[in-house]
DNA sequence: AGATGCACTGCAACTCGTTGCATAGGTATG
DNA sequence: CATACCTATGCAACGAGTTGCAGTGCATCT
């Protein structure tokens, strides 16, 4: 009971096709709650069935069809009820740790490399981040209402790559020192 | 295709029916692999049925019969098979990420407490793995091999919770300044 | 000319994960 | 004495999420 909501988030900022929604899923709100388009075409279809969006059909030429989705007035009771009401706090579910925690049962050096190749993909995914808050937010202190949260939703994404990051850092320098004692 | 060698792991340290692997998980491994008993009984017949642990019945008055779980040689190759495999990064899914986003579409003043119930949550498990790294690991200079890779995985936690705290500071602190300016 | 890729929607089949319930005797709490 | 929780397993039903495939037509690369 969330994608729905990230979506009624995501189509009341602006309305959009499935497809425009899967991309702005992968460039922007995705981050915080990932979403395949397959997924999204399901939901949207739910969603519009029970009366939260409707959509209007428009012909392309030279592709199909497609039907640009709007948050109706039942859609915005329903995003403003869910606000008030309490969500689970994020949950890790990290198969990388999953793997250190076994590491021994196997190659140790194996799992080392697993981890050197983790702390390169969040150091990634970190910097776009980072690029992201310098383009759009240079001046943070002026910010307030919509472009506030959304500043702050970024700086919680920056918080919890740094924190991988430096995880794999010291898992690296402690296995790097064990392996040569 | 995860959880099977989360339970791998669990198994090989020690053998255990499914609802010790259940409480194991409320207590360690499921801090970075939830898992609820169900999913887990289930997963632990699917083991079964190809080859990866054995179980032996176990007779018990009072209360029902119990099935303690081994893993089998096979299982054993598996687990090492796949610690050799790539993991995907850890994804975040945070669904007070998307209430922030949609904040100013509702009551401000509800997502802010909302915040400040998930600082406290988060701040309950920050204390938690603290606990159990001090009575578990006190000296963790002397640490190596399974011991270590124990310790790290905890580190893991302890820093994600960390994270999570300060995101949770940095928001409150926004929002009330915002709201009184 | 042929291959690849993008835009756009969607079906089918599957696994993963959650929730509610059932059973059954035990022990602890009020 | 009643209520509730603990140990222990499991079914049934549902919703969430993934993977593979299919079709159309234009644009771009080789």
């Amino acid at each position: 009971m969330a994608l729905e909501h990230a979506i009624l988030v995501s189509l009341t900022e602006r309305a959009g096709s499935g497809y425009e929604l899967a991309r702005r899923f992968d460039r922007s709100i995705g981050f915080f709650w990932p979403a395949t388009h397959q997924q999204i075409y399901r939901v949207l279809r739910r969603m519009d069935d029970a009366g939260w969006i409707t959509h209007t059909e428009i012909a392309q030429d030279g592709r199909p069809d497609k039907k640009v989705y709007e948050v109706s007035q039942d859609g915005r009771s329903e995003l403003t009820r869910w606000l008030a009401e309490p969500v689970d706090p994020a949950l890790l579910r990290d198969g990388l740790a999953v793997k250190l925690r076994g590491a021994s049962l196997g190659d140790t050096s194996a799992v080392l490399r697993e981890v050197e190749r983790h702390r390169a993909e969040h150091a990634t995914r970190l910097e776009t981040y980072r690029s992201i808050q310098r383009r759009d937010f240079p001046k943070p202190d002026k910010l307030n209402g919509r472009e506030l949260h959304q500043y702050l939703v970024l700086r919680g994404g920056v918080r919890a790559e740094e924190s991988f990051l430096g995880w794999c850092d010291e898992v690296i320098q402690a296995m790097r020192s064990e392996s040569t004692s």
